[in-house]
DNA sequence: GCCAACGTTGGC
DNA sequence: GCCAACGTTGGC
């Protein structure tokens, strides 16, 4: 059931890199490597037990593979900070870290995916803010009438 | 691999 | 503060 005040969020991760499948076997992963301020600014506004559509980006199709949970609130993402890593910021200050991550647990896999495409044929979704063109931000909020669509697209088990 | 649509950087 | 150059994202 949803929480009074539970915002809805969609988060974009490479399946190469981290997919649903990952985040299943793994249960909880820190959303670390948010290197966009405004996709930053929202992680920063995301609360425990929020949900959100865990989106595969770079794939084919793209598209939204099921749902996680924000379980800890925005603290700043180590990998900033560790010159090994391809996230490392030479710039980030750590008395001022630039950079935020949540943790996020697995909530559910759809059954089948829903393409981006299914997404933009689908007119109640127009206006959602990943069917846009040009729509590059990796962590963006959604609207609570848009969410309850794309899971009853899925067949989701979850339900708001 | 291409390229549109951004966002960031840095010279001035 | 402007803006050109450059870098990144991500669909196609």
């Amino acid at each position: 059931m949803a929480k009074r005040g539970m915002k809805l969020w969609l988060m974009k991760s490479e399946p190469d890199v981290y997919s649903i499948n990952d985040l299943r076997r793994d249960g909880t992963e820190h959303w670390e490597g948010v290197r966009n301020y405004q996709a930053r600014n929202f992680m920063r506004d995301m609360a425990e037990g929020d949900l959100a559509l865990f989106y595969h980006s770079n794939a084919k199709p793209p598209g939204v593979a099921g749902i996680c949970r924000i379980v800890r609130e925005a603290y700043p993402d180590p990998t900033q900070f560790d010159r090994k890593s391809e996230y490392y910021d030479p710039k980030s200050k750590k008395d001022d870290p630039r950079w935020s991550m949540v943790d996020v647990e697995f909530v559910e896999k759809f059954a089948e995916e829903v393409s981006l495409q299914t997404l933009k044929d689908e007119p109640a979704l127009e206006e959602m803010r990943v069917t846009q063109k040009g729509s590059r931000l990796s962590v963006q909020p959604v609207e609570k009438k848009h969410f309850k669509k794309v899971l009853k697209m899925a067949n989701a088990q979850t339900n708001l």
